[in-house]
DNA sequence: GTGTTGACCACAG
DNA sequence: GCTGTGGCCAACA
């Protein structure tokens, strides 16, 4: 089963992780909570640096329009800390922030509005 | 099996 | 507001 390439939480991450709609933007502990593991915020951030389908892969295209050939991509982009900061990123923190700009997400100082972004 | 590392979180000073 | 400390979970050597 290909599915078992990563353990059943990583998927479980990644799963959390696409539910996140474009624009929008959710916290480590947030998808950590999401799987049933509420301290499993580390865990979280560990399974999306090893995650293979990251979007860093990709331009900075909007697959707002795409049909069903969205295969299983995982913004994790979209996953910052529960301060706002974004955190760091596999492709670069910088690659990171241009995503979120692009989608329509504002970043004051490094950090994004979470009362405006926070998808629950 | 133990210790270390990691894209973290919450609390205290 | 920043820094330090303790804690949780998973993967790796």
């Amino acid at each position: 089963m290909e599915n078992r390439e990563q353990s059943q939480f990583c998927l479980r991450v990644y799963r959390a992780t696409r539910k996140i709609p474009r624009g929008k933007v959710a916290t480590y502990a947030q998808i950590a909570r999401a799987i049933g593991h509420p301290r499993a915020c580390r865990g979280v951030g560990n399974a999306l640096n090893k995650n293979p389908n990251s979007y860093s892969s990709l331009s900075l295209r909007s697959p707002a329009g795409r049909r069903g050939a969205t295969k299983t991509l995982t913004p994790c982009h979209r996953v910052v800390r529960s301060n706002g900061s974004i955190g760091g990123f596999a492709s670069g923190a910088k690659k990171k922030r241009a995503l979120l700009v692009g989608e329509g997400v504002v970043i004051y100082k490094g950090k994004v509005d979470l009362k405006r972004y926070l998808y629950s």
